[in-house]
DNA sequence: ATTGCTATTGCAAAAATTTGCAATAAGGAG
DNA sequence: CTCCTTATTGCAAATTTTTGCAATAGCAAT
């Protein structure tokens, strides 16, 4: 288990939200599938416990604990939206617009930007899971010239 | 008019790919519109001028001509997608994820970044438009304190 | 101008995601 | 334990985006 649910539980109370077994389930389901998982994976996976839940809810909790902090978004390299559990080690992507083929991006190459834009701008950025668009060495010399 | 139609064309053809009144629209659609532009507000653009124009291939076409590197496609403010005519000047965003507002990002600060992944991995970025996601002051202090 | 190859379009249906609203149920207070 | 407020859910419908396939139409060559 790679989350503390008492602590997130009493966070999230403090802050006026509440703890429904719905979003216990999606976050369960984040933790167990692993790494980068689709809402139509963590759909099917709490519909095998809790058939009756719903997509919107599904949706809408992914959104949630995004906003909390808890999960963090990514840019899946089919395009699509991506979640996973936050905290886990950053990495980050380049993904190929012409054969979507995707390379990992060494975090220390990352870090010094998030932390520069956090200085000049008071923003706390989200930068767990970058993902930057492009060729790659192969395409360009294909199409891109 | 921001972008040079005979070469666009003579470009595409030169690869194989074919330059369609469709393509031209939607193009020039997406020009008229200026700025950001979703793929529905250039549906209706080119509506208005060729009726019988399908939405897919409006999406399609969107895609096509962001591959080509006529088009840069960015995520907007809301969470989707959005385009504009490449080659315009570099512009970045910050997004909070609590309150939605949006911060412009200089681009000297983004581009030594781009510099370094690109000689470092080869990859051709378009680093055009990026947006970043996190938590505004006013936000962080309220409820990510 | 005609022909042939195949990239693109249109269509229709599927898939993915969002939204309004009434009903439900957390969880703090008594 | 019960009551009350209101955050959340479920549902159904609207939107948005993608996809398979047959028909169409660029365009290079003749």
């Amino acid at each position: 288990m790679s989350h503390d649910m008492a602590q997130i539980s009493a966070r999230l109370r403090q802050a006026g939200f509440r703890v429904t077994p719905q979003r216990q389930l999606i976050l369960d389901a984040v933790c167990a599938l692993g790494g980068h998982v689709t809402p139509e994976a963590v759909y099917k996976q709490v519909r095998a416990i809790a058939p009756a839940i719903n997509r919107a809810t599904v949706y809408r909790a992914l959104h949630f604990l995004t906003e909390q902090q808890i999960l963090a978004e990514m840019v899946l390299p089919n395009g699509r939206t991506g979640y996973e559990i936050a905290g886990e080690t950053p990495h980050h992507h380049l993904v190929c617009r012409q054969c979507g083929n995707s390379v990992e991006v060494a975090d220390e190459l990352i870090r010094p930007l998030a932390e520069e834009i956090e200085a000049q701008y008071n923003f706390t950025l989200d930068m767990r899971h970058v993902t930057f668009f492009g060729l790659c060495p192969v395409c360009r010399d294909k199409t891109g010239g």
